[in-house]
DNA sequence: CTGCATTTTGACCAAGTAGTCAAGTTTTTG
DNA sequence: CAAAAACTTGACTACTTGGTCAAAATGCAG
């Protein structure tokens, strides 16, 4: 039988059993620390097990490949990582909306830099596993937002700006502190461990976007 | 003997041959292209010997170790890579000499995307082969740098802004157009490929970045 | 052209790793 | 509590891959 996962004949049609939800949980918290360090290549199903708790064919048992494993944190990963995106309200004010948006993401990079970090290795490596949702999914929400803030733009309530362009400056610099941490760290030292330090890193990012796309009169 | 690479004895202490010289260059090129599209662990020697156009044995003659290949692309690449900050002059007029710098990053990260990704991919997993240069080459140039522009700052010649953030959003803003090029494509479809995309792209993000900074009287 | 140094490679080895399997243990259920 | 289902794992296989080696081919100085 195909299905390695399967319940006694005839019961509920949901599938998991009490330990399944435990273990699948417990292996997906382990398998983005992992992937997430070390690539999918980068990275042997022993460690994840290790890491689990487990021996590795009892992982194999809730998760018959590595893809597999692999590909269930990637998407479970990018929704929650959107999700703010989604969240821009297109009648409140463009740039309190996007102060929202900014502060956000650099909460989610300083909170989860895992996540962050899947992501960005996910698509340097030309996103194998996901080219499909960038291409469907994210597209269709990105081309939403940018009409947004392209009304915005035309009713005079940002400076003119090209949308995409500014949503990508925001991805790449809010990510920039997750990703690139060990390079921040090389070069700011101890004071990224002070407290504030993220505050004035979120005062510093906004000042110059919003300040960038702000209109003049 | 250890040294692979010897010269007839008492020859010029130059230790490399018409040959060397050729095929270091050959394998060089090929390792940056494999190693940027698949990191470290996701390449194998054969496959830069087979890009190379020679034996996996050959290869390793003229380079050891995978990791002498790697070490040495790497640091190859970053040299070139920083080259433009160095080049910001403390005494050219700050907006200007930013623009230019931005305009130079761009248009590395257009022509040369598999070097941004080499670093980028390095960085992204605690860049284990790199943190003493980190720590000390790139700290020194970015805190060298950092301190011409808190003079600027201090000249109002900039608006109020921490140069070291300002500089980790040129570069994240900037080298997000190669390490994340399948998502870019992916979001803006073919219009990447027409002619006049990367001066648009310039045009948006110097646009957001100096109006960010640009004195407010 | 000769002989030595350099370059090249097929065949091989050892380590690491994804995935299998059959046999055990634990949990659930009637 | 007994049987069935679900879960767990030690031992194993097949394959990939970094690196070795000895012998062959090539380049080159005199």
């Amino acid at each position: 039988m195909a299905t390695a996962l399967k319940r006694k004949g005839g019961s509920k049609s949901e599938g998991t059993t009490r330990i399944q939800g435990i273990n699948r949980r417990i292996i997906l918290d382990a398998a983005l620390e992992v992937f997430s360090a070390y690539g999918f290549r980068g990275s042997t199903i022993d460690q994840i097990a290790t890491k689990a708790g487990m021996s590795k064919p009892n992982l194999l048992y809730y998760f018959p490949r590595k893809q597999n494993i692999y590909v269930t944190v990637l998407e479970d990963t990018l929704e929650e990582w959107l999700r703010p995106l989604d969240d821009i309200d297109p009648d409140g004010d463009p740039v309190e909306e996007l102060r929202k948006y900014i502060t956000l993401k650099l909460k989610m990079s300083e909170e989860k830099p895992e996540a962050s970090r899947l992501f960005a290795n996910e698509i340097l490596h030309g996103a194998p596993a996901i080219s499909d949702f960038l291409k469907g999914h994210l597209k269709k929400l990105v081309d939403e937002k940018a009409t947004v803030i392209r009304r915005w733009v035309d009713e005079r309530k940002l400076a003119p700006v090209d949308p995409y362009h500014l949503i990508f400056m925001i991805w790449a610099t809010t990510q920039h502190y997750a990703d690139f941490d060990v390079q921040v760290r090389a070069i700011l030292g101890s004071q990224v461990n002070r407290p504030g330090f993220h505050e004035q890193t979120a005062q510093a990012v906004i000042g110059i976007i919003l300040n960038g796309i702000k209109p003049r009169d």
